[in-house]
DNA sequence: AGTTGGATGGTCT
DNA sequence: GACCATCCAACTG
């Protein structure tokens, strides 16, 4: 599990920094919605709106470790994949075979892929994500993850939105999952051991 | 292991 | 018209 935390207008990195739009109206919505958009042309990603209805502010889930359904998560990614993949047999048959050799912990490994892995669309912008008949839904964990488990970092790509929103360590995940959508950097070491011997 | 470039189109300046 | 809250394959070393 890997999620990044995105504000309001003071945080330059938001989507939201510049006021509701057609786009992110979502985000200044109820909490527990889904804020879904669209990026590079091609990805969907979702976001957990987690400020009271009128502000802005939300959770965007970056990677997600499968647990259960493994075979209709890899029927949701085929069926994601740009549409003359889907409709060209030939590449269609390419794709699924590239799919077979992704490794189970790595089909929701990424933001896009979340979406791709749990079929989740444009659709879902908005919807009730604590409705508990939804679609799409958030439980509460069977067990819940220590603090000492969570490692946290810089966000991923943001570096348009300059300090200080690039080093705001506001990506967080849990330490050691093999469905992270990529490594933590280390943490800063202790001043003393920089020291030149 | 790390870097680069292509796909692809809505959104905002 | 430029810019993306990305992913993947194809490169380099």
């Amino acid at each position: 599990m890997e999620v990044e935390a995105y504000a309001g207008p003071d945080d330059a990195a938001s989507h939201a920094r510049s006021g509701p739009t057609a786009r992110n109206g979502a985000m200044f919505g109820p909490p527990g919605h889904a804020y879904v958009y669209r990026v590079y042309g091609m990805h969907l990603c979702l976001n957990v709106v987690a400020a009271p209805a009128g502000t802005a502010a939300a959770v965007l889930i970056r990677a997600v470790r499968p647990l259960d359904g493994l075979a209709a998560m890899r029927e949701a990614r085929l069926a994601a994949a740009p549409p003359r993949v889907v409709t060209d047999p030939a590449r269609r048959a390419d794709e699924a075979e590239r799919l077979a050799r992704v490794p189970d912990a790595r089909l929701a490994a990424g933001p896009a892929l979340v979406c791709a892995a749990f079929g989740i669309g444009l659709a879902a912008d908005g919807l009730d994500l604590l409705d508990r008949v939804g679609r799409v839904r958030l439980d509460l964990p069977a067990h819940p993850v220590a603090a000492g488990a969570i490692v946290a970092g810089p966000r991923i790509g943001v570096a348009y939105a300059g300090e200080p929103a690039v080093s705001r360590a506001w990506r967080l995940g849990i330490a050691g999952d093999p469905s992270l959508s990529r490594a933590f950097p280390p943490a800063e070491p202790a001043r003393s051991a920089r020291l030149p011997r």
